[in-house]
DNA sequence: TATTGTTATACTCTATAACTATA
DNA sequence: TATAGTTATAGAGTATAACAATA
């Protein structure tokens, strides 16, 4: 096969995965969006950072990162300190409620995953997560130099 | 790795795709959102098929797929004709212009993907795309016999 | 009575633009 | 003047529930 139907057929692929990720949100807590957790997922990942810092990570503009951190802070998952070197800004961290948060959905996300994927081998889903975490990294990396968000 | 963490680094992984398909959609027409352009390769791949069908396909309500079936033949981009076998239902084609429409939209995608995607093997991107195809029927599999939309 | 599809309503996620406060 | 963040408004996508028409 040569590489212009592979990228169609990627395009199509990728559609897919909405449909698994709207699956997999269906486990989540009533009180808990799905983007809730992919935010305190970074938060938790990389450590307290200020808004701008999880709006690229997000890959989403500032003005909705804003409102979920609103939300976070709101159902108690993260606080919010000020930022000693720079009024403007407020670092975020995420707290215990929010760490415990985690561990039961992460838990319910690999169970559901375990409930499908029960028959794939551990070396396929090692490849798997290779091959979208580069995915991610060579999509971020184009796109910063096209447009993009507001601040970009 | 044990098998656990790689689950719960794929839940990650899969929420982070997210972002990508944000990137590439806004290549699209200003008149083609990115969920018209999902069905619209189905029915290319699958051919007419009933509103039931498209449901199942996109993995959504068919509350939701009767809307954008609505826009779809509202634009002009797939016809609908009575089913002879059953007088409640309508059987769903993509016309010439629908055709047209998917034609270009797939260059656009091809082309993003390329200017991403640029330093990736033929056989990484192929092995991407089989892993993401059988994430898909797995996750059909598994859906199926457990709480999804309404009809199921 | 059950099934196919449609419509009404509500919620999540996102973008753009206008705004406030600080640098 | 520029930057960090917030808020207002609008649009896409989805789910549930109530409904119409046909089987």
């Amino acid at each position: 096969m040569g590489v212009q139907p592979r990228y169609k057929e990627l395009a199509e692929n990728l559609g897919a995965v909405t449909a698994v990720r709207r699956e997999l949100a269906r486990c989540l807590p009533h009180d808990c969006p799905a983007g809730a957790v992919t935010a305190l997922m970074l938060l938790a990942r990389f450590g307290e950072m200020r808004m701008s810092k999880l709006a690229e990570l997000l890959a989403i503009d500032m003005s909705v990162t804003s409102r979920h951190v609103a939300q976070l802070d709101a159902r108690g998952w993260i606080d919010r300190h000020p930022d000693p070197l720079d009024g403007r800004s407020r670092l975020l961290k995420l707290n215990s409620s929010g760490q415990e948060l985690l561990d039961q959905v992460s838990e319910r996300y690999t169970n559901a995953l375990a409930a499908s994927l029960g028959d794939w081998s551990d070396d396929d889903i090692g490849r798997l997560n290779e091959l979208l975490a580069r995915l991610r990294t060579s999509f971020a990396q184009a796109g910063i130099t096209t447009r993009t968000p507001a601040q970009r």
